[in-house]
DNA sequence: AATAAGATGAACAACGTT
DNA sequence: AACGTTGTTCATCTTATT
């Protein structure tokens, strides 16, 4: 075998398996990519399959059309907030989102989901709600209810193709700065009810000089950043901030322009924060925790560079328990979680500080050390629940499915943000989109969650 | 052998100017 | 409308160090 044909061989094998992940069976994945030809994105693949199952009836109800579009104007303005902007400002906002959860796609090279600005979703504390009635599609509606998240930078049409595979519901994006001191940018799909939503108390403090009070005696009066980026994972090494050191010693007092230049761009770019005279420093995992939301010493115990990566690639804990508030009162004696992709526990952190009981928890990943994490952290807080784990994505049968179901009865959230490392706007080497390696296993949470759907109408 | 440090741009949106 | 400028981003891989 030649070496050009094997690699044709590898690529077939690799769409094959991510139809199959989607939970086709391999014939009609194997019947699609012959039809359609592997260059063809696996979104019009799904569409084929799914087409020919509808000619058969055999159709899992995926994705059923929408249910007509109800009027979502009926807009209605919360008294509260003195933070409230003018009044014509608040209006730009409700039309901007409006438009952007009617817009249709164009052609298919067009389909592009339009980033709010700003991004505050259908709204964030301190501000009343943009939209008060939003019409979901009736094959979306719960039970169960479900919140999927990833950043919302992507390649151009992922996040329409990841809206497609969620019953076409428009993401909320949302960027966690108006809720903290650091942004962060993320969509999020969910069927969540909107109205009555409450942050977490105490809130977190909103700038950077709240939050990490010890850095106000070192910054500089010319580094205005208020806010800090995206927190990653991964962190600028000690000679960055030597050589920042180095270039400010040179000038007592203020720096001259270039200087200027060249520090803030770092300090932006590696998200350095003064901590002592001219010296500029990444954060520490302790401070990582604190701003995303979590218990202090949540990732203690492990490596440096690991708990950077377990903390960088989570959820930020106030901003979906912002959106998850709302199950409180629907949920008093607590719920049943399916947690995809958990890492160290974003939304079980979200949901126990919400005070929601966790009744039984499954969740599903494949680090051991962020599964450690969890498990610490379960018997930490003494939950009086079912932590169950499982460790990969593909041993979420039917069957495993229909077993859990029956013992406790059905799962209330199915949550979970799927691996971004190919959709994030960092990645030199393998930002390959939602096909890539591992952000192809988005393709799992709609397999999941229609599993789940599927199985919990019957009952 | 395990761990940390260093080197490696592009894609895309927003916004201003021509 | 077209074009240039500015700014942001849940990262990977190789090499150095412990």
């Amino acid at each position: 075998m030649n070496m050009e044909s094997k690699n044709f061989s590898l690529e077939k094998d690799r769409i094959l398996s991510i139809l199959i992940d989607m939970g086709y069976q391999a014939e009609e994945a194997m019947r699609a990519i012959n039809a359609n030809g592997m260059d063809a994105p696996v979104a019009d693949l799904a569409d084929f399959i799914c087409a020919s199952q509808v000619e058969k009836g055999t159709c899992l109800s995926l994705r059923e059309p929408p249910c007509q579009k109800g009027e979502c104007s009926s807009s209605q303005q919360l008294t509260n907030s003195h933070l409230l902007k003018s009044k014509t400002e608040l209006e730009t906002r409700k039309r901007k989102l409006q438009q952007i959860l009617e817009q249709k796609p164009v052609g298919r090279d067009k389909e592009v989901c339009r980033l709010p600005n700003p991004m505050i979703g259908f709204g964030v504390p301190g501000e009343p709600l943009l939209i008060v009635n939003r019409v979901l599609p009736n094959n979306a509606m719960g039970p169960p209810y479900f919140y999927y998240e990833n950043v919302a930078f992507t390649p151009k049409g992922v996040w329409s193709t990841i809206s497609k595979f969620l019953f076409d519901i428009k993401p909320e994006f949302v960027d966690s700065k108006y809720l903290c001191a650091a942004a962060r940018k993320r969509g999020y799909v969910h069927n969540l009810p909107i109205q009555g939503r409450f942050q977490l108390l105490p809130p977190p403090p909103l700038t950077i000089h709240e939050a990490l009070p010890l850095t106000k005696k070192w910054w500089p009066s010319w580094d205005t950043r208020t806010k800090l980026n995206c927190l990653v994972t991964c962190v600028a090494s000690a000679k960055l901030t030597e050589r920042i050191k180095k270039a400010l010693e040179k000038s007592d007092g203020e720096p001259p322009a270039n200087v200027k230049k060249f520090v803030l761009e770092k300090c932006k770019k590696w998200n350095l924060i003064w901590v002592g005279k001219n010296k500029a420093a990444p954060l520490d995992p302790d401070e990582l925790e604190k701003l995303m939301g979590f218990p202090r010493n949540h990732t203690r115990g492990f490596r440096t560079t690991e708990r950077y990566t377990m903390l960088g690639n989570s959820f930020h804990v106030d901003t979906v328990a912002f959106h998850l508030s709302v199950l409180k009162e629907l949920f008093p004696s607590g719920i049943n979680v399916l947690s995809l992709f958990s890492g160290i526990g974003g939304a079980e952190v979200a949901l126990h500080r919400l005070g929601i009981p966790l009744k039984n928890v499954v969740s599903i990943e494949k680090s051991k050390t962020c599964h450690a994490v969890v498990r610490c952290w379960w018997e930490e807080t003494n939950q009086q629940g079912n932590l169950i784990h499982i460790v990969d994505v593909n041993d979420v049968t039917p069957g495993r499915i229909a077993e859990l179901i029956a013992s406790f009865g059905g799962f209330d959230l199915v949550i979970g943000g799927s691996p971004c490392n190919n959709l994030a706007g960092g990645n030199r080497v393998s930002r390959d989109g939602l096909e890539g390696k591992e952000s192809s296993l988005f393709f799992q949470y709609p397999r999941i969650l229609n599993l789940v759907k599927s199985m919990m109408n019957l009952k």
